[in-house]
DNA sequence: CTCCAAGTTCCATTATTCGGAACATTGTTT
DNA sequence: AAACAATGTTCCGAATAATGGAACTTGGAG
């Protein structure tokens, strides 16, 4: 069994799952023929396997023939989540994280090449508060993308490193592989990872990496803040604490699961 | 391609997702045995159908060779729940109808013989709102869920009544076939049902069906309170509003997504 | 009404999954 | 510590399900 990077689209299954993806990752609605395109499979091919992800509640079809992700998905998620035991394991540590430097946490899982929230801790539950577990970003211009990049083996970065697409999303974010990569040698040597504005406008973190690299199991913890309240010095001086928390999750890690994780 | 309920576990992808559903369902950590005994496959079969999940993100695996749902499950519930056009839809009526009201709102999907709590409304914004979300329960036994029910055509419901397992959970929980059917009679005469504390003793609701038959699509939306604070007789009081506002949501969807669903 | 694009079905071919049995690993007992 | 039992993993010929080209149907625009 392969433990890498999935080798997406292998297999049936693979393909299926494609799919979901393709549904997913687009923010319009896809119709038959935006899938056709998206996912280059010949008609009849593409279109028993979205009969059969219809079938599972996996899919769904609208009147006007565009396709959303079904609700099946949700009784999945509730369970992944709930179920996970390395949320549980950081949730104290994200709390204790919060009392000390009052802003956001974050924690995130590496997905390939993007980050999937997994949970947050702020002061105020601001609006739909579960609208935020489960989104992901890209992995190349957020703080626990970049964290949880650092750790991972040199030859595993490469293959992901091949897949990502440098967009740019403010003036600040890095859209050159080079430039990615010595920022990632540079988090490497510092331990922690900062993102300056460049995911979104106004706003930047201070990150750390948790890691289980034998398992291929990379995320990151973040302190995220807007820029007008709290200055670049500020994260900085956070940064301490953001590795400690980190380091802890993965001490806790190790003596609940075992100690090769 | 067949539009009723998913023939679980037909084809190479509902294998797969069986073995994703048993691992959701069963509350406790389960470890391949559990599995193979749950799904009764052949072990090498099993294997390698784990190991493709596994591949695929969608299922993980820790040192103590238990199985958790894989985080990537989560993008694609966070999808599947923004962008679901009927929990859009229906968000202002759940609205309208909690200002009405004052108690907690709900509204869930059949999903074959379960519901799933696609949205929610309360007053304070209680821990973990989120926790709640995607979360499951038995058809016979909620008020959404025998209120979907009763609107499902007769031989549909056929299929699924087969495929209930009756357990108990409170003292007033239905527990046999027979009482179901009346019950689902006199609902589907009524217009409306009411859960009296056959679930969770202490708590019962009433609730409405909003349903597009043509298109397989069963849910329901409710009034829960506990029975100490609110009578019964003030959910029956209720019950026109919650129709009223089923309705709206029917209308809305008739108009917004074409006359056919 | 006609035409063109989008969506759906069909079926012989081909690739994948299936599953029994052998092998390996883990952990339990004497 | 050795033997044993239970659990987990791999292999490969046979069986089955997925593939994809082409024909067919539907539906929307002019």
């Amino acid at each position: 069994m392969e433990q890498g990077q999935p080798e997406s689209g292998t297999g049936t299954l693979g393909k299926a799952i494609a799919v979901l993806d393709a549904v997913a990752t687009a923010n319009r609605p896809m119709r038959f023929k935006d899938l056709l395109a998206a996912l280059d499979q010949p008609r009849g091919t593409l279109h028993r396997q979205i009969s059969n992800l219809i079938d599972e509640g996996l899919l769904q079809v609208n009147s006007d023939h565009s396709y959303e992700l079904g609700i099946r998905l949700l009784k999945f998620a509730a369970n992944a989540w709930s179920g996970s035991r390395f949320r549980e394991i950081a949730e104290p540590h994200l709390r204790a994280l919060h009392a000390k430097v009052g802003e956001t946490i974050h924690l995130s899982v590496l997905q390939g090449v993007e980050v999937v929230y997994l949970d947050k801790v702020e002061s105020r539950q601001s609006v739909r508060m579960h609208s935020q577990i489960g989104n992901t970003s890209p992995c190349f211009c957020t703080g626990v993308g970049k964290a949880a990049f650092s750790v991972i083996p040199a030859d595993e970065a490469e293959n992901r490193i091949r897949k990502i697409v440098f967009k740019r999303y403010t003036e600040h974010t890095i859209t050159d592989e080079h430039a990615f990569r010595r920022e990632i040698e540079d988090i490497r040597a510092k331990g922690y990872a900062l993102d300056r504005e460049e995911h979104e406008a106004g706003i930047h973190c201070v990150a750390a990496p948790v890691a289980a690299p034998d398992r291929g199991f990379y995320a990151g913890i973040s302190v995220t803040a807007p820029v007008y309240r709290v200055p670049m010095e500020q994260l900085e001086a956070w940064a301490g604490d953001v590795r400690a928390a980190a380091d802890a999750i993965m001490e806790d890690m190790n003596a609940k699961l075992g100690p090769r994780g």
